[in-house]
DNA sequence: TGCGCCAAAATTGGCACCAATTTATAGATG
DNA sequence: CATCTATAAATTGGTGCCAATTTTGGCGCA
């Protein structure tokens, strides 16, 4: 369920993911109209704790906000989407020498488990348990980086890309796709080799366009 | 004046620019205690305005927030700031080859304006003065890629790391320095030589360090 | 003189109320 | 019957107030 952030922190950020993690799960519908009220009755919290999740929603462009008509779903732009991944793409292949370079052995094999918990969710696993195996795998993937700023900046870039739940990963050969390019990446990176790496990130992310 | 975003908006994103250009220009030292009351007294504004300008600062970690005691200036870690640098300049490197593709000759031109304006303020301006046409260089260099969320993204960056008014362009021989591998990028633009802009776009940025 | 404790002042943070604006609804009119 | 209009309902956004917590200042005591 927790797809945002790790560790729960105040209760105005316990909010904020809760509510994040249901936009893009796709239980409101980009467009769609933001009730403080109802979110009020919904996640059962005061209104001015709405408030502040709501203006921290906008602020990193989940939603947008119109004044005195409230708070709706970002509508995502063809073009913005097209530049997000560009730039995702972009950042996460600059990092394949720091992770070839930086990777120990153990942290390789943590990330060659979390190719094969992938690998055995793509028949079983429901769309959002494949999409949260997909985002671990990518997180432990640029912690070996050793820059906690990067898988930082890229996880706030994911946010604000319409993900797995909304209709991307369409069909099961596109999933199976993903998880060889996995196993590409975990062998690219036992082979220290950073250009294999970057090739095999700048597929799997682009397979979205 | 303007540092941050250039046009106006609402009226809290306005009291937020106001307070982040402070903090940057060193008004507020690393960890000083931003009392809301002195706030609300300096820019004029109702308490409640204030707070959410705090909140949205304290998302933005330029300002930390400590439950029951107040919010107080981010107080920069060396590792994190080496961490944003180290970003930073990865992420610009891997914007050369876009820069050098799809760069214009009149956007070219601009930027060998921007280039000659830092270097006429080498002696006569104030630091101010000259950290803002620095930043005017590299906002119009990133544009230069054709993809807006990447100059975005640096700008966010970029507030994260303390800046020249608080200290880093300590000699007037590295500000020259500075203006000669702005000219560099600009003749690296020119040939389309995406090695060399990289080369110097590295060697600029990780001058801070 | 220095240290710890207690009361007073100040600050933060949340709650409830109310005005301004927008949206929905019902009625009048061509 | 559709459309425009006026009224009512609902939503947003701002202001003020008050409790909870922390900081400050002063006093007693070793």
């Amino acid at each position: 369920m927790e797809t945002l952030k790790p560790a729960h922190n105040d209760a105005e950020t316990d909010l904020l993911n809760q509510i994040a993690t249901d936009i893009q799960a796709g239980a409101y519908a980009p467009g769609s109209w933001l009730k403080q009220i109802e979110l009020q009755h919904r996640y059962k919290t005061s209104r001015p704790m709405i408030r502040v999740a709501l203006d921290r929603l906008a602020q990193k462009q989940l939603i947008r906000h119109e004044p005195n008509r409230g708070y709706y779903v970002y509508e995502a732009d063809d073009d913005e989407v097209r530049d997000l991944l560009d730039l995702r793409a972009m950042i996460e292949c600059a990092a394949a020498p720091r992770i070839v370079r930086h990777g120990t052995g153990p942290e390789c094999e943590i990330l060659a488990q979390l190719a094969q918990n992938f690998e055995d969710l793509i028949d079983t696993g429901s769309i959002i348990k494949q999409h949260e195996a997909n985002q671990a795998f990518h997180r432990q993937l640029l912690s070996m980086t050793g820059n906690p700023q990067i898988a930082a900046t890229i996880a706030e870039l994911r946010h604000r890309i319409p993900s797995a739940p909304a209709g991307q990963w369409k069909t099961r050969q596109r999933i199976k796709q993903s998880s060889i390019e996995h196993f590409e990446m975990v062998t690219a990176v036992r082979n220290r080799d950073a250009d294999a790496l970057e090739d095999a990130i700048r597929r799997h992310i682009m397979q979205a366009a």
